[in-house]
DNA sequence: GAATAAAATTGACCATAGTCGACTTTTTTC
DNA sequence: GAAAAAAGTCGACTATGGTCAATTTTATTC
């Protein structure tokens, strides 16, 4: 029977899981202790390191069962229809929601996501490329109905809509963003992306080039 | 004569630094440590922590030295007369270079700068500051020779420029983008910002700078 | 220049993240 | 089912970031 084990390390992980959200939450990540947490799981200290690297890898993993659920979700929901403007914001505001929710929570998976150390590439990258496949598709369906350029690679334009989310989240940190105003202006960011921050050549859309 | 003393800790505030920028780029910033640091410095620890109030403090000390004679620089050596995306790229792929010239401390001076603890908040937002002291006036003059949209406000096109930006850095420390590329790839993410996502209304390419 | 006040320095000390070898439990082998 | 092997658990231990009361150095007052 090989199955005792597995089965006991899933139920510990998931204690220490539950643990950490409870006593996080609760304290904050920085005034927890690893042996607080061990003692609230009911194991004992080294354990904790046979599960998680290092203490913010405890963090960091209960980050990514919510985005991994959250990706399901989005793939689950996502309307492939609607106008490729809504559809990214509608994505990156569940990001944006599911990030801001705790804030220390937040921060840390932010840093490591943007800026990863060298040791949490690998991870970092099957991430990314869960992204793409959520993105791709939908992008493609957007440049067949003629709403975007031909011209640009899809994984730029990935970047373009996830450049301005970093932004927006940064934004919010440092506190020139607030939690209502977020959606809006993540919804304008993207329109002026779409649209271009030059003037159009003929004065189409919007806004004219009234010289002085 | 109250000289002697403020020469001393000036001297002393010189002698951390120098000992930090000796030890961190010889063994890493994690692999320093502050007692190492102190006897480098001829001090003794607790000393330290009179001048900073934590080990990446001493870092952050260092990159914000660095930025602020970038900033200079770039102040001076702004040519305004330009095109806004060459003054762009300049400016962006300076300070790219400066951060990504040593890894570690790049990240963790990005980390801090893009998703600052609420500790840091006040210095942070006084060094964004700088920042748009330095860009607002190239944006306008730009803005002046139709080079940019009027209706869209000064800090959301800074906005964009940052974003992508912070796309760039990351896409550099996650491997998608090497040293070698990153100003290409900054320069077409930065016209594609200017010409916008969506495909032109008349078909035309985005060259459609009727300026002079 | 002696006495006093203020500022700066220090290293012993504390708390805690992470390590490691001894120990316990499960699985495999015969 | 007993013995050996493998996997998992544990908490004493180490290393280090950060604190603080005692000490030394500098400034001020008379």
């Amino acid at each position: 029977m090989a199955g005792i084990r597995e089965q006991k390390k899933l139920e510990t992980r998931q204690a220490i899981m539950q643990a950490a959200v409870k006593l996080f939450s609760e304290k904050g990540f920085e005034k927890t202790s690893i042996e607080e947490l061990a003692r609230a799981a009911g194991i004992g200290k080294g354990t904790i390191y046979s599960y998680f690297q290092t203490k913010s890898d405890i963090l960091h993993a209960f980050c990514e069962d919510e985005m991994v659920c959250l990706h399901q979700e989005l793939t689950d929901n996502a309307d492939k229809e609607i106008p490729l403007l809504q559809q990214m914001v509608r994505i990156y505001m569940s990001e944006f929601r599911h990030v801001t929710e705790n804030r220390e929570f937040g921060r840390l998976f932010m840093q490591e996501t943007a800026f990863p150390r060298d040791v949490d590439l690998e991870r970092h990258l099957e991430n990314e490329d869960n992204y793409f496949k959520l993105l791709f598709p939908l992008l493609e369906k957007a440049r067949e109905r003629g709403e975007l350029r031909k011209d640009i690679d899809l994984l730029y334009i990935t970047g373009h809509f996830y450049g301005l989310y970093l932004l927006l989240v940064s934004a919010w940190y440092t506190g020139r963003v607030r939690t209502e105003e977020a959606e809006t202006a993540l919804e304008t960011l993207f329109r002026q992306a779409m649209e271009g921050l030059q003037p159009h050549p003929e004065g189409i859309s919007g806004e004219g080039k009234h010289h002085e």
